[in-house]
DNA sequence: TCATATATAATCACATTCAATCAAATTACA
DNA sequence: TGTAATTTGATTGAATGTGATTATATATGA
């Protein structure tokens, strides 16, 4: 396959030559180096010791490897907290109202960081959020992502403030999924004022806005307020949910989904 | 395939040609150009030297490559990569250059995230970035940090394009710290023209200007330029910079630290 | 665990290439 | 034509890359 090369090259060419055979072959002894490009194995030493020094590729005893083959297994490993069954069912329940070629908002949270990892087969899409582990989520493939600029609130790992309005007044969303820290019949309500912000933009920047939480929530009044529950669209919560409470809400027109 | 060349040529002629020749091989060596063009050694060697002044080649022991063959991978991003210590020593120098109460830019790249790891106890800093993996870097504390907007290239798991406009105009920069593919004693180059956008915009909007790049990436030439070699007001690398290639940015007026 | 085989690192010697210097040739300009 | 400046080519000592040798370290199998 690979056939010998001819004479005397130039000690970085050599070098490229062997990261590509590195490369092609994922890993590759010492000796097979040596007979395909005639030199000696102290040369190919030192050119793997060289090529390690930049991160090309790793040594092992008898050859190399290439970097990108190690790093097949330990991609995905930072899974914090198993989502309650409730977040997910309630993921699943939104994906229906995605359809392909959509621009899609996702919010922070963990709920709405199910739905982020329901979308990384689905590349007809695009993915607009403020969430810096949604964006992890789809980092490595997946729908066009797009991320707000703005100041990034630590606890929340979200970006948030005045700063994302300069992008989201150039966008239009065809649908946004909101997470929220609390609900009431009236009004969202969220701890930082800043994420609030954010939040209530985004809403007004979408055709339809669907609110992701689950039933724990309903009640609870937090710091600021994010918008009020005449702006949504669709409530997808858990069956846990009060009836009188969803009831009331579908008087106010809003659709209420409880999976 | 190639030919003998004429007879005595004007000195500028003959550079270019050596030029051509070594561009279009990727790598000769001198006695092949002394050959090909019929003059001594010493005289290749000078032309060598020259070429190398401009950034347009890289001089190696035996011969010169251009900046194309000596390193054609964009740099994956590996979260195993093992920085060389040039990147940790250029990312340190560039610690110099930062102040209490700076709003500082990071670029994309290793060494930049380099910069970015030792930036992590430095909390009476504004840092704002472009770049998810010195975002995840800082994420847990450190600074305050402001990420650009925009869409997700992948490759580069950097935040790039038009959109990255929005915000960036209205903010400005103490200090930019900037990465790149190649440089030459022109321009600066990128594999992607929406990263050439985002990066241009912001030395544009930056008081200062660093370039941090180790002297592997002098000589390359990328697809899309990012700007030229002027707007930088500091140029960090590593000891494995050609003299001439310094002594030529030096004249420009950009002053070149070796690490 | 030990023993054996293999791979590696360290040192050295050799060959090649390079930089510096100087002399010769060419060119520029009056 | 004459003089100075530039370019080129040769020579030499220094630097670098390569391959062989030997001692150490690492894998493999009983």
């Amino acid at each position: 396959m690979q056939t010998e090369i001819g004479h005397k090259n130039l000690a970085p060419e050599r070098q490229k030559q062997v990261l590509t055979l590195v490369r092609d072959h994922g890993a590759i002894r010492v000796d097979t180096l040596c007979d395909m490009l005639s030199v000696s194995p102290a040369t190919i030493r030192r050119d793997l010791e060289i090529l390690e020094g930049t991160g090309a590729l790793r040594r092992v005893h008898g050859g190399a490897v290439s970097g990108r083959a190690l790093l097949d297994e330990p991609l995905f490993d930072d899974k914090t907290e198993v989502a309650s069954g409730e977040k997910q069912r309630i993921a699943r329940q939104a994906l229906e109202h995605i359809h392909a070629g959509d621009t899609v908002y996702i919010d922070g949270g963990s709920t709405l960081l199910e739905l982020a990892a329901l979308l990384r087969d689905r590349s007809n899409l695009t993915v607009v959020t403020n969430s810096l582990r949604a964006a992890a989520e789809l980092s490595a493939a997946g729908p066009r992502l797009i991320l707000l600029g703005g100041e990034l609130r630590r606890r929340s790992q979200t970006i948030t403030g005045p700063l994302t309005r300069t992008l989201l007044q150039t966008i239009s969303l065809d649908v946004a999924f909101m997470g929220t820290i609390g609900l009431t019949a009236d009004s969202l309500t969220t701890t930082d004022p800043g994420e609030a912000y954010t939040k209530e933009l985004v809403m007004s920047r979408s055709k339809r806005v669907m609110l992701l939480a689950d039933s724990q929530k309903i009640g609870v009044v937090s710091f600021a307020c994010s918008g009020n529950l005449q702006d949504v669209d669709t409530f997808i919560t858990d069956k846990g949910a009060p009836e009188a409470f969803v009831k009331q809400l579908r008087k106010k027109g809003v659709v209420v989904e409880t999976v």
